[in-house]
DNA sequence: CATTTATATCGCAATATTACGATATAAAAT
DNA sequence: ATTTTATATCGTAATATTGCGATATAAATG
């Protein structure tokens, strides 16, 4: 016991669980947030950019990646890193939908 | 080593992923959607919709509320849970931004 | 071709999460 | 007052994550 029980629960909420779970770590949101504020997507110095050391940094672009949040293409001698427009717009999506469900269900006990 | 460096990031970004950390789990998605689903918020029975034992439905309960995600009144017997409305509007306002960013800044290399 | 630069992977230690049975608590029903 | 019902907490085992030094890889530069 120990192990989330991916497979009691539906796609769609595992589909979800795994983008968020990708980003719920402050270093990514700081990633996300960096790749956003530079204009080009050639981002070879993100490892500059946070407290951490390069294995680490790595290891969280992996993770980010793997996920389908980021892009990552060989640009020569480094790698060309950029947001993957996708899934953010499923999260974007999903929780629009949350918020708006909310909106017109408008509970009425608490 | 292994514990992560909250302290190096700033208070936004641990905020974001505090709220994200909460909800990245398939049974914690699933909450969510149940309690979006029911018309009423006296939810006592979400031990029954969802494939884990009682206990450890109780301890996502938690994990969601005290991210601030649910709300849990005492209602006689047993206990209220609702959706916190501005947790989930922080978040939709997040994704929204993230996505306006990307589109109006539009890299050009992947 | 040797060196530098950029990034990834390995191995490991520290810590955190997930799950559940057992037990506690406290209100409701009998 | 006892039992039932609803929920929380404790203890613990299994597993996952976080972080980093060391090392590997591979393109760029000298």
């Amino acid at each position: 016991m120990g192990i989330t029980k991916t497979a009691a629960f539906t796609k769609e909420h595992n589909r979800i669980a795994v983008l968020l779970k990708a980003m719920a770590h402050p270093a990514r949101v700081a990633i996300i947030d960096y790749l956003l504020q530079v204009d080009t997507c050639i981002c070879g110095d993100i490892v500059n950019e946070l407290p951490l050391a390069q294995a680490t940094v790595s290891q969280h672009l992996k993770a980010l990646k793997s996920a389908g949040l980021i892009k990552g293409t060989i640009e020569g001698n480094s790698i060309c890193y950029c947001i993957d427009e996708t899934s953010i717009a499923d999260l974007r999506h999903y929780f629009a939908q949350i918020y708006s469900s909310l909106e017109t269900k408008r509970k009425n006990c608490c």
